[in-house]
DNA sequence: GATGCTTAGTTAACCGTTTAACCAAGGAGA
DNA sequence: TCTCCTTGGTTAAACGGTTAACTAAGCATC
């Protein structure tokens, strides 16, 4: 691995005369840029990173760290943010929590120790924040990515969930649904909170009231939806609608249905929030609110950048993007809806 | 942001004796040791990585770059190698190319720049692998997770493909079934080609002739899987029987099926390479190939990390992992197939 | 008391860049 | 011819760590 020394040997020129040819930093007459580029070649230099960051005190490195890049959410937010990062000359890199908060600590401790210029946050759920306001204090810039870290100032990109929740739940409700049931996400996360506040408004709106029975807590993973739902079949006590609150969880309801043999739209309408364009075909059948992830993705990286080189200064702004409702074939007119529970299971469930 | 002068000052010390608290590497008395240490507690001291790599000559930190994050084949990858990097003390990062050898080439080139000690690649198809020769080349140590590129010599965690279509081709064999049809991937990967090679196998076995009309090429991508699908249902041609070469093509083949209200088994028997066990309760219920993905990457991440610490020295050595058949509801004994066409389409595909 | 051996700590060189400060030479203006 | 700019280049001091080489002090041995 050859050193700018090295090239400069070469060229017959110093090392400041190589920086400034790579850099552009200063002119340089034809000749000596020839030599220096036909030099670089030769050896196939590469410029160390690292001892420029060391200098320069920043090193165009960002990070990413997400709590669980199974769910189908997560890749458009990556690509979004890496081709932004990208086109703006940042190197972008990923890491995953598993939802584990102590991970989490870990992995900031090591960007902030490689000196990352910024950190793109979506935060396990864990009332010790303790390390992320550590970071932020000490110098990196956290952008926070669909989930904000409460008692932490910083930018974040956050979806309108209130609003996905409340025109997804209204559309159930032009259907003639009355007795909607809504599988929600663990309520210690805001966003989770905000999607049951807009299932609330929603049917207040139409004079509906709030039955308790009806809103079951989950935890945004596939066994919880199937857990709560095949709960609810059981009891069905009326419900002709679920509002399931992310995509992974819907799998786990799609999962619930198909061993009671219940069939969507006939027996029950479905719909819920993300897309799972990636999933089998029903699921493509599916109303959902949809987030547009890419984007959340590419704000977010702006954001940061922005901050980072200092275009953005000032009081933390907060992005809410808004999500699009896209109506299929899942959900049905509450008066074509099958009530009576099927009689037999179509297939039993294996291991 | 504070530096280890910093700490040496408030410890009265020298900034040599921090430096050998820190790392150990010295005998310091207890009375010192706990002055550093609390110095270090009320700066918030954080060891800058990047002085330390320059001195050193290793970051201790690895690379991963990956095709398509969005196929679920890789999340268990990346667990794997994430948790034993982890655990040796490595920092792993992950970017994605989108199967694009251009950026594959930049991303190459950055970790190249950051001096990551190595890198895990699962690489772009393409014919120009000048960036990964050059890479290596350059000092950095590369091991090739599941797809080897041809052409390179360089440590490699690679499945046993064939086997695992021979095993699944003479499930299906076993189930009466002479007519398989097979959608492959793109052949220009040897994993493709293996597993075709492993299907052509099982045939012969049985002296059941290859029919080229039955081996249809697809590219691992979903689209291929339903246009591929769709061409074998109105073909028909007495096929009884497909073999999917992964996951995400399966998905495309699952829509086809919807479309034309073939059912699974009922109409048709399926079986697939790669497990969606995040997918709808349909695929859960789908006999598979499953390949032990974590293992992959946990193996993949030894390996290269043996090698950057020179425990490992020598010849480039290929490890072949073995997938395992699993065998669910999705494939059903030929003479209990309905070949007759459906009728009537269930259900119409929406944009 | 001189000598040598440990032990605990410090000094200073180095890693590969960037960049401020400096310098030499050529040309313009007086 | 002398001064003063430009232009195009070089020198050398950082950046924040690690670590080999060194020193000082304490102790045992003779």
């Amino acid at each position: 691995m050859s050193t700018i020394v090295e090239v400069a040997k070469r060229a017959s020129v110093s090392i400041a005369t190589v920086s400034n040819v790579i850099r552009g930093t200063k002119r340089v007459s034809p000749d000596l840029q020839e030599r220096v580029h036909a030099a670089i070649r030769e050896l196939d230099y590469s410029p160390n990173a690292i001892a420029r960051g060391l200098k320069v005190k920043q090193t165009r490195m960002l990070g990413m760290v997400l709590p669980d890049i199974t769910n189908p959410f997560f890749p458009g937010i990556i690509r979004g943010a890496e081709d932004t990062a990208f086109d703006r000359d940042y190197f972008l890199v990923t890491a995953n929590t598993d939802e584990q908060i102590g991970r989490e600590r870990r992995l900031l401790a090591a960007l902030r120790s490689y000196r990352a210029d910024g950190i793109l946050l979506a935060s396990a759920p864990g009332s010790d924040v303790s390390h992320i306001r550590r970071t932020i204090t000490s110098g990196v810039s956290v952008v926070f990515l669909d989930r904000p870290v409460s008692g932490v100032e910083a930018d974040a990109v956050l979806l309108d969930n209130a609003r996905g929740a409340r025109e997804c739940v209204r559309h159930l409700l032009q259907f003639g649904h009355r007795r909607i049931a809504i599988i929600t996400g663990p309520l210690t996360l805001q966003n989770a909170r905000e999607r049951l506040q807009g299932y609330e408004e929603a049917l207040r709106e139409s004079d509906v009231p709030v039955d308790p029975a009806l809103v079951l807590e989950g935890d945004y993973r596939l066994e919880s939806g199937h857990r709560l739902a095949k709960q609810l079949l059981e009891e069905r006590a009326g419900v002709s609608a679920i509002f399931v609150c992310n995509g992974v969880m819907t799998v786990g309801v799609f999962n619930a249905f198909e061993e009671a043999g219940v069939e969507c739209p006939r027996d029950i309408s479905l719909a819920t929030f993300d897309d799972l364009t990636l999933d089998h075909s029903s699921h493509s059948h599916l109303t959902a609110v949809v987030q547009p992830s890419y984007e959340m993705g590419a704000r977010a990286a702006t954001l940061l950048m922005d901050r980072i080189e200092g275009r953005l200064t000032g009081d933390p702004v907060v992005v809410r993007v808004v999500p699009t409702l896209v109506i299929r074939d899942s959900t049905a007119r509450r008066d074509l809806i099958r009530m009576e529970q099927p009689s037999v299971p179509r297939r039993r469930a294996r291991s």
